[in-house]
DNA sequence: CTGTTAGCGCTTTCAA
DNA sequence: TTGAAAGCGCTAACAG
């Protein structure tokens, strides 16, 4: 692999010649340049990237950490963080936190290889979040709070979310509703179910914990509660999954028992992940502005790196997605 | 930011030492691991990345670059890749080729940011790979073939797939068969369209040029392209479209104009992407094996980095899957 | 077991 | 306009 000594000692100059003259600056003759440049293509010269980040201690490059990497969950969210990055001429790269204390993840933020972080990945911990955030390594977390002043929390609003769809439930006559819980340590799902709750509550509904199952999820964890739900005979009038994708594998479940949604049961997720609109029945949802919170995220990074002062914490408005998987008992009662 | 040298200061010891403490050798004894471990702890030290990686002429990381980063499709590959890449305390990290030239992705291939790098990304130029490769930097190439000794090729059988399903329709009755493409300039997209016209000379039936439709492997383009189609007044028996996107842009374009799918015509798709299970027909598709597209990519990496020989070549078997697209008018005529 | 030291490849100051 | 040289932070060979 040629180095910038290769090309120089090619082209019969300096090494700082040589690098000048593949960094367009102005200081070296037009000649030097094209003597450079023709070195550095004979010998296929390409630069490495760490010694020049190394030198300069800046990468220009953002890490989006993601639990999982796939899931067409993070596509809007990606989407979102992206365009603001590549808008200020920084890099981009997502990277997974699967396998924890040993993940690309945590070495990313450990060894400084981006100039800032976002993170959504419940499987990293928030020590090592807490231990990498710094002025020159600011991070945005979008599923918990951290304590860390470098360390800034950008959420949607999940509690009002799961509030609206809860009451939406509750005006279309439900009284016994369920909920199919994510895993138990999810900030998310513990927001959502909170919402859930408060909307029993103020409208005095009483909550069973019968009805309240843990799921974690995944589509093969919504469709292994509702099974269980099936098991105990007696079905509430609606069920509030914590996510779409439980609420995928529920439909499946329901559908095997030959149960009909929404006339036997009405069900609502949460998320609008690009397939709730074409299950059967499509289902109502609350839709996460997931755009815009990877926009955001990319904002305050910019804006921490600048030296600004940040608030520390947002919240994004939900908006609920009004389907077919809810049946208005008040009518057909 | 505290570097090494300060947790050694700090800790009384040499640097050397210091940084073998850090790494867990055995040179040292336990009483100075635990002094230098307890001086970086205070110091909240972190390892630059960069300079161990400058310094051992090694990353331990493989670069996916995908043109988009977002799209469900990619889901099945990334978690190829990522599992092959972990199973071998490799770091996976995936960029975007969004911007060409100035994109991260060629950024990542020129500065050998990366040990190597498995491409999926038709907006990445050829010449740019063809640079690129070489034997610290091996890569696989999904979308095209290039030239270069460490750049080797992995393709699912477009042709035969396409070849197949074409068949298929033709054995269900049809004779007058459309194709709706996707960009001219594809690979993908081609080699599709060759088995298409394949299946079709095999089985004597004419190749109308009015029903080859340009779309671009988007829903939006596929829709238009119906649109297009549908505006000719005559439709063809079939349509093949070269993607499940399109496949689905269509299948709105068709609804809004009371045109029935398969009774008024039948359709196909390409990819078996997971809305496709989903929509109403169900997709008759072609499954492409993406999973193992992106387990086999890493696998190679890791061959050509152990500087084995290897294959240039690879073709990958893909499946049909019948679902309730396509009529049989044998039956029905 | 610990310390000295020579770089990895690059950028950039300073002097010529 | 060009060149010499000093590091960026780290690893590892070598010497003690």
């Amino acid at each position: 692999m040629a180095t910038i000594k290769d090309v120089a000692k090619r082209a019969g100059v300096a090494i700082s010649t040589a690098s000048y003259a593949l960094n367009g600056s102005t200081k070296v003759s037009e000649a030097t340049i094209e003597r450079v440049l023709k070195a550095a293509k004979e010998l296929n010269y390409q630069k490495n990237g760490f010694a020049s980040d190394l030198k300069r201690t800046k990468t220009n490059t953002i890490a989006l950490i993601l639990s999982d990497m796939s899931g067409p969950y993070f596509s809007e969210l990606i989407k979102g963080v992206q365009e603001g990055a590549s808008g200020n001429q920084y890099d981009l790269i997502a990277c997974s936190s699967l396998g924890g204390e040993r993940s690309t993840a945590t070495k990313f933020l450990r060894e400084k290889r981006a100039d800032g972080a976002i993170i959504l990945a419940n499987n990293i911990s928030t020590s090592i979040i807490e231990e990498s955030a710094r002025s020159d390594m600011p991070i945005v977390v979008l599923d918990r709070d951290v304590e860390n002043p470098f360390a800034i929390h950008i959420e949607v609003d999940n509690k009002k979310g799961a509030y609206e769809v809860t009451e939406y439930l509750i005006q279309n006559g439900h009284e016994t509703i369920g909920y199919i819980s994510g895993p138990p340590e999810s900030h998310d799902n513990e927001e959502r179910f909170k919402g859930f709750s408060d909307a029993l509550k103020d409208n005095n509904l009483p909550f069973q914990s019968r009805l309240k199952i843990t799921g974690d999820f995944t589509r093969e964890g919504g469709y292994r509660a509702t099974k269980l739900l099936i098991a105990q005979q007696k079905l509430p009038d609606a069920l509030f999954y914590a996510n779409d994708e439980m609420a995928i594998g529920g439909l499946q479940a329901f559908d095997e028992k030959g149960i009909r949604v929404p006339e036997d049961i009405s069900i609502v997720g949460f998320d609008d992940i690009q397939l709730a609109e074409y299950v059967s029945p499509p289902l109502t949802t609350v839709r996460q502005p997931k755009y815009e919170a990877g926009a955001l995220s990319v904002h305050m990074i910019f804006q921490m790196l600048a030296g600004e002062e940040v608030d520390r914490s947002f919240h994004l408005p939900t908006e609920m997605i009004v389907r077919q998987s809810v049946k208005n008992k008040k009518l057909s009662d």
